[in-house]
DNA sequence: ATCCTCCCCTAC
DNA sequence: TAAGGTAGGGGAGGAT
């Protein structure tokens, strides 16, 4: 496709890019859109950016594509957009890609045929069609770009009056034929000679021709009848008229309005418009409607009166029509191309092709193609319409040399990171969305790790199976549903296993065996973990042992982590009460101290003479065979490649004399307290606790000199305090460029990035150190950017990155490669759930002792939520099933292996924590799921909608009329900006804190519309009349946001004697606990500054943050409550300033919200927009922002 | 539009 | 033997 060359030197043939006129994303790499100097559109052609970059350097391609996206006319090109991809040959296209054979799960249907109906609601089994391969060979030289429509074609098809009678030229407006025709509709459609030697599509997969007009769907993959139902199509005029929609069901569109069609002459459809709702009416251009997603569609406009008033009459507000032009917030002008329920809109001229299957997530892909998870097929139909294999001159790939190809592809993509190993054999891909068949063949045969081969990998035990099968058992997944029986190919490993593996019989079956599993339903799977859990020793490992919850979490590292860290934040929070004010500052300086190695190096504080040798620490320490998890090992391993989370066997390979050692959870939560005792005294105004080795702390002191004290003078404190363990310091000028800096600072350091050299700093970053920038967008970004350096992803528009990230992630992203972070640290202190996972050792023979499990999970979280006093309303039942083509037994030992993990949660009708009713949710929906008990590799309990449990008396929702709380009137509405979060907003805005008007930095996590602060503002005075019980309406629920507090100006005194005992002296024992907490918080006052102790006097320790709150309310709250409501109230009014700086600020991302809206004040906003913020811009505007005075944040951005 | 469910991702 | 937990942000898409 490539045009001949300007100019040859030493007979190099030579081009010259003159300009991009288009980019997109194709098989996950960027192409653009070239046109050669010298040469007309028509022959400009994709070039991959790799090519590109190869050929023209960085700062070539850069250059070009700053002019591209510079240049104005690319935004309004509307011509450009119907030019790129001609709206009927798109359709057939996008036929040919779906038309896959495959299966399709529920809701996962991307097309639907003439005469079929409901193509959002096809369940298994749905219909597969693919066009015959001439035709799609047409197709696909229609969308070369030398054969593009003319621009009266482009207009006619924008009027909608194209396919008038029936194919795409009649209607030109100068008679001039186009250079390419419809290949459904058009009846001098062409009948080019297939091309057997050489298919376009794999035979097997080539099955059918789905273009009908009749109702019958062709599913008989039989040349003949493909051809007539082609001729068929020609014969039928293929325009409708332009009804308001079917007269009939919804699953009669098609038909209906086929035969309308078939009756109607052919007038120029006034809008093309005929509203197909949920439904697609394939082989009719003009039938083809398109439910357009809301979010994509509802961030613009439909473009043309026609398509609103049809939209109007139909009432339904997400139906636009397949080629509608849409009119996009950002300013570009895309198309509808395609959307079913997986399916999202193909914007066509614009790289973003965006949507997402049910459950997956969208992934850029062509024009045409589906997007999401498994909705791209074999990639053997990728490269049919790949441009490089035009490029070669149109042959056609066999699967063999696609195969080639394909490895390559591989090949690359693992360099550029798609793919990650975790270190104990798996290859996991950082994005299992773009996981192809081939890629889950890699990785399938990537599995065989060990001697038990036969159980690994029965693809090698097997000695291969073809190709075929495996690539079509990835292809459907689905099709191994529970009730269906396990794929073929597995049960010859099965039976290997039970020869080889085997020497006991099969234990009988227990009793719940033979309730619980019909006969029926006896499977080689269940059979085989049967065989399993009969091995010695193994059934003590697993769930099925009475103790393992207590065992398990009692070895789990990770279980620890997690305590930890929520003690850690319970435990500092009435320190942070004595921590003064933050003061405005023209500086701040962050520090992010870690302790270095933390788990090796709290063990080598006993053992000096291992300090210079390689050190890990894991399970199994003194049996070599292991198959363990690093959890941690000292700098000396590192140098050996040794990284924590790395598989103990490759980190024995890669180090053979490393030392092994085992956890000592103890002494590490010995070490973290005397670690945090330090960080206490350090003076810092601000404390986040990361985890039990991780702080971060602001506003030490304003100094350079001063900040590098500190953090030296922390280092010696905490090796003194430790008995010699090194702690990192990493100090910025913000959160991110502490964190940043923490990576340098390590081991044993500490790096400060100075003001000065924030511009420079933030070059040399990836942005996979970014926080909140893990593998998977990494990988987006690479394949979107072509590059993962800070430095280079600065020069992509804000607009770019959110496309291909999405709003927050996308914005965030933004900023932080400009080293702008306006998050504060702080502390967040309310509880919104909680859980208990157990994701190991999960093996079960019968649903029986799967049920008995999760009675002993909703033990133990009932256990927990007493422990913090909450009840919780929402349920939500996690599992992992293993994946159908995943080995019986994973590499890591009672690990999951490969799974799919689901979800299913329920509303309880109370708010609880009694295990029984807990229990009773969690197994109904186990069994909803259908999931058969031995394919169970993890259970999970979530209990959200948590409050505090004043109610516990109820249990679950009986005794109700006991309780006589005064109850508060529905707070804010937890999520979200109901009138009465606004209200609430517009309240905290509007009112002076009463110590002054001193800035206050906003929580370290992103602020919530909802928080205890907001419960407490819109709380009534409390009464001693009983109102009414604590009812369990989702309104007052959602009123008390979760807190492990009681709330006690709720509780009538004169209605505790009427409690349960147990109740009555939790409460007081909580009174007391709180008078303590008040006790102990007083002197401690006596140490700050004389200025500061004057504050105190409004100091939320004895006045409300909001003045106009009751006193005698707040006084009544422990201290601890007040030091939460303190911290909510300073996130509140860190919010409040950072937002109204925003407004003058570019920086920030609310304002560039606001510039957006003023910019195009017709696009509705983001519907993610935060009305909170809007609101506190009006009511706040000159509250300076802290965060505004970072000098990082003006240096990187201005510059 | 907004809420809710069911995910996925990230961090420690 | 090994112990892949847990909280929270965020996004997509359906229901209302």
């Amino acid at each position: 496709a490539k045009p001949a060359p300007i100019t040859t030197i030493n007979g190099t043939p030579l081009w010259s890019a003159d300009r991009i006129i288009g980019r997109r994303t194709h098989r996950r790499h960027t192409q653009y859109w070239i046109r050669w100097t010298g040469y007309p559109d028509t022959e400009a052609t994709w070039e991959s950016s790799r090519h590109l970059l190869r050929d023209l350097g960085k700062a070539g391609l850069a250059e070009l594509v700053q002019e591209w996206r510079g240049r104005p006319q690319r935004r309004v090109g509307r011509a450009e957009v119907l030019r790129e991809v001609p709206r009927e040959v798109l359709m057939v296209f996008t036929a040919a890609r779906e038309g896959f054979p495959r299966d399709y799960g529920v809701g996962e249907v991307e097309a639907a045929f003439v005469g079929e109906e409901e193509v959002g609601e096809a369940e298994e089994g749905g219909k597969a069609a693919v066009m015959e391969e001439d035709l799609y060979r047409e197709i696909r030289e229609s969308l070369s770009p030398r054969n593009l429509m003319t621009e009266e074609d482009e207009l006619a098809l924008l009027q909608g009056s194209i396919f008038s009678d029936g194919h795409l030229s009649a209607p030109a407006t100068d008679g001039t034929p186009t250079p390419w025709q419809n290949p459904i509709a058009s009846d001098t459609a062409p009948a080019p000679a297939p091309v057997p030697s050489s298919p376009a599509v794999p035979a097997d997969l080539l099955q059918s021709i789905s273009i009908s007009t009749s109702s019958d769907i062709n599913l008989n993959p039989t040349p003949p009848a493909a051809a007539a139902a082609v001729e068929k199509a020609a014969e039928t005029p293929t325009t409708t008229t332009p009804t308001k929609g079917p007269p009939g069901s919804s699953s009669q569109v098609g038909a209906v309005d086929k035969a309308k069609a078939a009756e109607t002459p052919p007038p120029i459809p006034s809008s093309g418009s005929v509203q197909v709702s949920r439904s697609f009416d394939y082989g009719s251009p003009v039938d083809f409607g398109a439910l357009v997603g809301e979010q994509e569609v509802l961030g613009g406009k439909v473009l043309g009166e026609e398509g609103e008033e049809e939209k109007e009459e139909e009432g339904g507000a997400a139906s636009f029509n397949f080629g509608t032009p849409v009119d996009f917030a950002d300013g570009d002008i895309g198309m509808v191309v395609m959307q079913a329920d997986p399916v999202g809109v193909v914007v066509v001229g614009e790289d973003v092709v965006d949507g997402g299957v049910v459950g997956g997530e969208g992934v850029p892909g062509e024009i045409g193609e589906l997007v999401g998870k498994e909705s791209i097929p074999a990639e053997e139909v990728v490269d049919l319409v790949s441009e490089e294999e035009e490029e070669r001159g149109s042959t056609p790939r066999n699967p063999d040399s696609s195969q080639v190809v394909d490895e390559e592809a591989v090949a690359s993509e693992i360099e550029e990171g798609v793919f990650t190993t975790d270190g104990d054999g798996d290859i996991q891909m950082s994005q299992a969305e773009l996981l192809t068949p081939r890629k889950e063949l890699e990785e399938y045969d990537a599995r065989i790790y060990d001697d038990d081969i036969l159980l690994e990998a029965p693809a090698a035990a097997l000695g291969s199976p073809p190709e075929r099968e495996l690539l079509s058992e990835h292809l459907s997944p689905e099709q191994h549903s529970p009730d269906i029986p396990e794929p073929d190919i597995l049960e010859p490993e099965e039976e290997e296993e039970q020869e080889i593996d085997v020497d006991v019989e099969p234990p009988p079956p227990d009793q719940a065996t033979t309730k619980d599993a019909p006969p029926q339903q006896q499977q080689p799977s269940q059979e085989l973990m049967a065989t399993f859990l009969s091995k010695p020793g193994i059934r003590s490992q697993t769930v099925l042992d009475p103790n393992f919850l207590n065992s398990y979490f009692s070895h789990s590292r990770l279980h620890h982590l997690s305590t930890w860290k929520s003690k850690i934040r319970l435990d500092l929070a009435p320190h942070l009460l004595t921590l003064t004010p933050q003061k405005q500052r023209a500086r701040h300086y962050i520090l992010h101290a870690d302790l270095d190695s933390f788990f090796a190096s709290v063990t080598l504080l006993t053992r000096p003479t291992l300090r210079t040798k390689p050190v890990a620490i894991a399970h199994g320490a003194h049996d070599s065979t292991g198959g363990s998890e690093i959890a941690a090992c000292n700098y000396p391993a590192r140098s050996f490649g040794l990284k924590a989370g790395m598989w103990l066997p490759r980190a024995k390979a890669l180090c053979p004399e490393l030392t092994v050692l085992g956890y000592e959870f103890a002494k590490y939560e010995e070490a973290s307290r005397a670690f945090y005792g330090v960080v206490k005294r350090v003076g810092a105004e601000r404390i986040h606790a990361g985890s039990v080795d991780e702080v971060l702390l602001d506003s030490i002191a304003e100094e350079e000199e001063a900040v590098m004290r500190i953090a030296e003078g922390l280092r010696g404190d905490v090796r003194a305090a430790t008995g010699g363990l090194e702690v990192s310091v990493g100090v910025g000028g913000n959160v991110l460029l502490a964190k940043l800096a923490l990576r340098r600072a390590k081991p044993a350091g500490v790096f400060f990035v100075r003001a000065a050299e924030v511009a420079g700093f933030m070059d040399g970053v990836e942005v996979g150190e970014l926080p909140g920038v893990g593998p998977s967008v990494v990988g987006r970004v690479a394949e979107a950017f072509g590059t993962g350096r800070v430095a280079e992803i600065r020069g992509v528009a804000r607009e770019r990155l959110k496309s291909v990230l999405g709003e927050k992630t996308g914005t965030m992203l933004f900023e932080y490669c400009r080293a702008v972070d306006a998050r504060v640290v702080g502390e967040v202190a309310v509880r919104k759930s909680l859980s208990v996972d157990v994701n190991w050792g999960v093996r079960f023979e019968t649903p029986s002792q799967s049920e008995h499990f999760l009675h002993q999970l909703s033990t133990e979280v009932s256990t927990r939520l007493h422990s913090e006093r909450l009840h919780g309303r929402h349920l939500t039942l996690t599992i992992k099933q293993r994946s159908p083509h995943a080995p019986f037994k994973p590499a890591k030992h009672l690990g999951h292996g490969e799974c799919t993990t689901l979800t299913r949660s329920t509303l309880l009708p109370a708010p609880t924590a009694s295990p029984a009713t807990i229990a009773h949710a969690a197994v109904a929906m186990l069994r909803a799921m259908k999931v058969p008990a031995w394919e169970l590799r993890g259970l999970g309990l979530t209990l959200t909608k948590l409050q505090a449990a004043v109610s516990a008396g109820a249990g679950g929702g009986g005794g109700q009329g006991l309780l006589k709380f005064a109850k508060a009137e529905p707070a804010p509405a937890a999520e979200g900006s109901s009138s009465k979060g606004e209200a609430a907003a517009t309240k905290a805005a509007a009112n002076v804190p009463p110590w002054g008007d001193r800035p206050l930095p906003k929580a370290y996590s992103r602020p919530k519309p909802a928080s205890l602060l907001d419960t407490f503002l819109t709380k009534p005075k409390p009464t001693k009349t009983p109102t009414r019980p604590v009812p369990a309406e989702p309104e007052s629920e959602a009123a008390t946001p979760a807190t492990q507090f009681e709330i006690p100006e709720d509780i009538d005194e004169s209605v505790i004697p009427f409690l349960p005992a147990a109740l009555q002296a939790r409460i007081r024992e909580k009174q007391r606990l709180a008078a303590q907490a008040q006790a102990r918080a007083e002197p401690e006052k006596k140490n700050v500054e004389k200025e500061q102790e004057a504050e105190r006097e409004e100091d939320p320790l004895s006045q409300p943050p909001n003045s106009q709150d009751d006193i005698t309310v707040w006084r009544a709250l422990p201290a601890d409550i007040r030091a939460l409501l303190r911290s909510e109230h300073a996130a509140e009014q860190a919010r409040l300033s950072a937002a109204s700086s925003a407004a003058t600020s570019p920086h920030k991302p609310k304002a560039k919200a606001q510039e957006r809206q003023k910019h195009h004040p017709h696009h509705p906003h983001h519907p993610h927009q935060n009305t909170h913020t809007l609101l506190s811009i009006r009511h706040n505007p000159a509250q300076p922002s802290p965060a505004q005075s970072h000098t990082p944040v003006h240096l990187l951005y201005c510059g």
